[in-house]
DNA sequence: AACAATAAATACCAACTAGTACGAAAATGT
DNA sequence: ACATTTTCGTACTAGTTGGTATTTATTGTT
């Protein structure tokens, strides 16, 4: 039922969703209270769905390289393109979120920096990252790199051509190694 | 007049341009005949204004690295917020464009483009790129660059922040020379 | 000064939005 | 088997959207 929403995130309204879930709307408006409440319960399952996973690869013990284009495939296989764009897109389009929404995918943002310091961090400590990059910049850099990844997947663009575009920006952060 | 339109893109209806405007709503639908006609002539106004003098940066004969600090420079400086993001806004949500619209952000993409790939090819000529790297990634990693360090702006990135990880991107391009 | 022609704005349209009041139906307790 | 409560959907607000028909004001001409 929640998956329904990633036709689009801020390009369906509530009469839509409800048509295409078959609910009638006071129905769905007693599951979750406000369109914000939906928001809410969808970033939650989209967190579990796609997050997780993506936690426990950057959480993996392989070597950075390794991980890296695991990522990448990860979020850059067609049968990600559902869901897999949902935070990036609300990301990008912040202000006309509820605050239910907001926070929740402040909190998912921040657990996926803090995933992707360590993870840096990690490199950094293997001799795997260039060593003149601050981890916080890394940080910042992974994450918009991705997100970029996802916006562009998001948006149609070939996944090979995407995926290489990707490999030659995260290529500034292996440089020294 | 045209200039109103950058508090946000999709985010303004047409009622609320014309109250703005203080013009009258048959008055707008006269001179510009519908959204779409506005839409246009803003994005025209906005090649005029801002593509205009990046195109000049681009195509002048300084070396590659000082045309891209002035680049991230010009683009990130806070004046360029109200109309920066204009395109980088329209690009990222395609699909609710009209045709006249569409057609007009794809010509730009592409002028912008060309003017990418005229630009690396220079740099290579010069022996100041990666001699690695096709042009083709190379034009598209700038353009996809570019617009991310655009986004970021019109999400109210912290400029030095924005501008650090553009240059950290960049500096895969530069990296073989 | 009276009248025709044109410019522009008030007031409207149908279709949509998020959200709900209320009656009907079904499940429940007795 | 009946009464009560609880679920559930039709039908409805109130407001906004892009877009326009009609009326009002302004102008030029005689």
């Amino acid at each position: 039922m929640t998956s329904y929403w990633c036709d689009g995130v801020r390009n369906v309204s509530m009469n839509e969703i409800c048509r295409r879930a078959g609910a009638s709307k006071p129905g769905v408006y007693r599951e979750f209270g406000s369109e914000d409440g939906l928001m809410d319960a969808a970033v939650e399952h989209y967190r579990t769905t796609m997050i997780g996973p993506l936690l426990e690869l950057l959480a993996s013990d392989q070597p950075f390289a390794e991980v890296l284009e695991r990522l990448l495939l990860f979020i850059t296989e067609p049968s990600s393109k559902p869901a897999g764009c949902l935070l990036a897109e609300l990301r990008s389009a912040p202000g006309r979120l509820g605050p239910l929404t907001a926070a929740r995918v402040d909190s998912v943002a921040e657990e996926l920096r803090n995933a992707y310091e360590t993870w840096f961090r990690r490199a950094l400590a293997r001799g795997e990252a260039d060593t003149m990059i601050s981890p916080d910049l890394a940080t910042h850099f992974i994450d918009t790199q991705l997100t970029t990844v996802l916006l562009q997947m998001a948006l149609g663009g070939e996944p090979h051509l995407v995926r290489a575009q990707a490999e030659l920006a995260f290529s500034a952060l292996t440089r020294g190694a």
